[in-house]
DNA sequence: CGCAGTTTTGATGGACCTCAAAGACCGTGG
DNA sequence: CCACGGTCTTTGAGGTCCATCAAAACTGCG
């Protein structure tokens, strides 16, 4: 894994071991975001943060885990390596995005983080008492992870039938819009934007080689449908002419 | 979709409107597994059933749903389908399967029964209120949620880095594993199984075109890792062997 | 400057897709 | 019973997209 890449400028926050929930800069989009303030003040007490160096890793595929939670800023990725080097990855995992499974023991993935992250922690056994015992953590999970299932459901389209062409635009297309959701706007034409993936990244995501993203990224610039700044920072001319290398039918419907 | 397919053997059971939950054949499994006597009256109050003949629709993406419910028999899939006709199937549906997402009025994926499938329906506004009244009904799908989140992951890691050969060998595994685990087995050497799909549900499945899925099992069965009784009853005379193919470090982890 | 990591570009080969046709299977009806 | 059509499956020939191997250009940093 890529040590040192930079996958999203990260933003400068104060968490230390007292901050209190109600404070938090995920605290209207975790798995605590359905939750009253004095179940907040119970969660309070039996969690802990823990900040991991880019490229350091957070679980490994086959351990046993004994924490789960949050993140709460930063990136990391969720992959499997088969034995001879090939590696996918399954999830991006982006603050307030939850790592770790209740009731199970064993995780299924490596969970690495990219840039420099901050997860917010519980025991796993006092978290999973304390899930069956508070409805809203419960439901908001079920709803995370309904909505996580719908986006993997997405990727494997793309993974599945998608062309190399429009796999590297549909995550350009994905990454358009969730910058212009961060400031609560919708895509629109000359919009520019950091690329939060190295190459690698890219590749691992879409299921390509690095090479292969190069050379699609070439030729979208070199077709104007993309201009490039530098290696990670894009302009988009035109919203629609990039969706038209999408292969959607409408607007794509990829969340991310 | 191919009209007649046969896909598994539809088991002989009596499904009417007034058939009692507490004799429901997927009583142990399906979204109402955690409920108590008292909570399945309730169920039994509000639920239907509808049965669809193979190849019929079920549900169309981009519908408005108004039911949701519990496959009861048969095999559904779950694909999308790009505007020029590239399908992927990104679910497999069988008895005990939830079909559907409470909260969300839009079907993002197409639902089609490949076998006569009989579903058990719920009116969508009347379910979503009962589950948020009966926490074991959450829970239960909340479990369901987070085993096909693990399944669509490893799916995805199938689709983005095995060769046509490792998928098609995957995919055996897997239904030597399922055949096996309905009889409460572990796959042994020897095994006979039908496959429950299609040539052309098996390209949908592993991102391939039929050709390339009959090619690899015609070389496949040229090499002895698998004896082709005919084209949908196959026998496995060395599992390990078949393994070797799939491409798994060890043991493959895909839970079917 | 020199080094290491990242990205780009080039040349080549192979895995898989596309197009095409023949074979196998199955129910239907003469 | 066999002919017939429809669907599914297999096999073949050829082409293309993407992976692989290789090397150069670029970037950041001590």
């Amino acid at each position: 894994m890529a040590r040192g890449a930079i996958f999203l400028a990260v933003s400068i926050l104060k968490i230390d071991r007292n901050s209190r929930c109600s404070a938090c800069p995920i605290r209207h989009r975790a798995v605590c975001a359905y939750c009253e303030d004095d179940e907040l003040i119970r969660l309070d007490a039996i969690k802990s943060y823990r900040t991991y160096a880019p490229g350091e890793s957070i679980v490994m595929a086959g351990d046993q885990v004994d924490k789960i939670g949050s993140i709460v800023s930063g990136v990391a990725t969720l992959s499997r390596t088969l034995a001879d080097g090939r590696r996918q990855m399954v999830g991006l995992l982006l603050p307030s995005d939850f790592v770790g499974r209740p009731g199970r023991a064993e995780a299924p993935f490596d969970v690495v983080a990219a840039t420099e992250t901050t997860l917010c922690l519980f025991q796993k056994d006092q978290f999973d008492k304390m899930i069956k015992a508070t409805p809203p953590l419960e439901r908001r999970l079920l709803d995370m992870t309904l909505d996580e299932l719908d986006s993997a459901r997405e990727w494997m389209l793309l993974l599945g039938r998608k062309t190399a062409r429009e796999k590297i635009a549909s995550l350009l297309a994905i990454m358009v819009r969730r910058d212009a959701a961060l400031n609560k706007e919708t895509p629109r034409d000359g919009m520019r934007f950091v690329l939060p993936l190295t190459r690698e990244a890219m590749a691992d995501y879409l299921g390509l080689t690095i090479e292969t993203v190069s050379r699609q990224i070439s030729a979208l610039k070199k077709e104007g449908v993309i201009i490039l700044e530098d290696a990670r920072h894009i302009r988009v001319p035109d919203f629609v002419k990039l969706l038209d290398q999408a292969g959607d039918d409408a607007d794509g419907g990829f969340i991310a």
